[in-house]
DNA sequence: TGCCTATATTACTCGCTAGTAATGTTAGTC
DNA sequence: GACTAACATTACTAGCGAGTAATATAGGCA
């Protein structure tokens, strides 16, 4: 693989190619196995190395788990930034706009199906970075509220709760860009004006 | 074993006390460390007996294991079986009927937290029980789109999924039964009418 | 009281897996 | 081609924890 056309990354060596194969290897078999479960042997096997090659590159089990943790919080980070909502739509295009951070979410915790399965459902960590995930949300929604668009008698954090949990579940179904955009679609649609039959359809 | 499991339980023999008490343990263990990291001798440690008393009652931690899961598949089965609408409601009602079906699910899955854990969160068969849950649901709210009540526009599965999200995260959070009450009535409110400011409120 | 069964314990084995010491093999530079 | 890091391997050890054999005690009933 002749992939030398980055500009940050002049040539990655071969020890860094090992340490990326193990780390990728090692997230696959946390996801499927969980920690305990996962076994240094299995990782090596899938990386095609062997046992202390493990060990060059990481300096425990723990180390190379918390290293995958730490990716996926990064990505996740960089996908709250992306999906902050655009402040320059015009005032009856709410739907738009939340469509828009609701996809942007789900298509970054469905771009690497092990990082989402270790960091957001198993980790201990879990828990820390969805309430830094909530917090984002609830501020977007107290904006929201505060400029009239959204209703001021359900707390922002309570919200923030119901779309992660929403989220959560449909991160875990595979699907498809366009399913997902669907989805989104759907959950713009049903958080903004719920399931009641609307007055003027 | 003397099938003493008759009407209403006369006498709990020792055998069977030691036995709950270490299925209790065993929850605990499993639910606060997982499945793998759970010790036997931690189990037998809480349940104030000692290690071979654990093989008289089960005959693997797997079986322990699947009993847990077992006892907390029974217990959401009638709790599902509760939380169908009751039919006889006023048309106008509706946000009543949801409130009453979501407090009686978020009640029944709080009341023990060892099993929601274990059961809800971490098990291999957690994703078919929520399945199972879902069907029902989804079939409600089909029924309810039948008698007019519920946009058809949104597929009842959908809708399940999304209620079974936002449910799994709110049970998780530590709540009073009066708060839990709270929660119910956000949620009816927000998946009936949406967060939309309401055109005539 | 003495008997029998249910219930429990002490003191092990044994396999499995994270981690390591010693040693070998590439790949880049002169 | 020869030298030197960087990279990798074979062949171990250590200890943890599930499960077991042999043995001891409680407690109901004649």
């Amino acid at each position: 693989m002749a992939a030398r056309t980055k500009s940050s990354e002049p040539k990655p060596t071969k020890g860094e190619r090992t340490r990326a194969r193990l780390l990728q290897a090692a997230a696959r078999e946390f996801a499927q196995q969980g920690f305990d479960a996962a076994r240094i042997s299995d990782i090596v096997a899938r990386a095609e190395v062997s046992q202390p090659a493990f060990y060059l590159y990481f300096g425990s089990k723990e180390a190379a788990y918390a290293e995958v943790i730490n990716q996926f919080r990064t990505r996740l980070r960089n996908a709250i930034r992306s999906a902050r909502l655009p402040k320059d739509l015009e005032k009856d295009q709410i739907a738009d706009r939340v469509r828009w951070s609701v996809t942007t979410l789900l298509d970054a915790l469905a771009s690497d199906r092990d990082l989402l399965e270790v960091g957001f459902y198993q980790a201990l960590a879990a828990e820390e970075i969805k309430a830094e995930l909530s917090e984002q949300i609830a501020a977007n929604v107290a904006a929201e509220q505060a400029d009239g668009f959204f209703r001021t008698d359900m707390p922002p954090a309570f919200f923030a709760n119901c779309l992660i949990g929403i989220i959560e579940r449909m991160a875990r179904s595979k699907s498809t860009p366009s399913e997902r955009q669907q989805q989104a679609r759907f959950i713009a649609e049903l958080l903004l004006n719920g399931l009641r039959v609307q007055p003027h359809s």
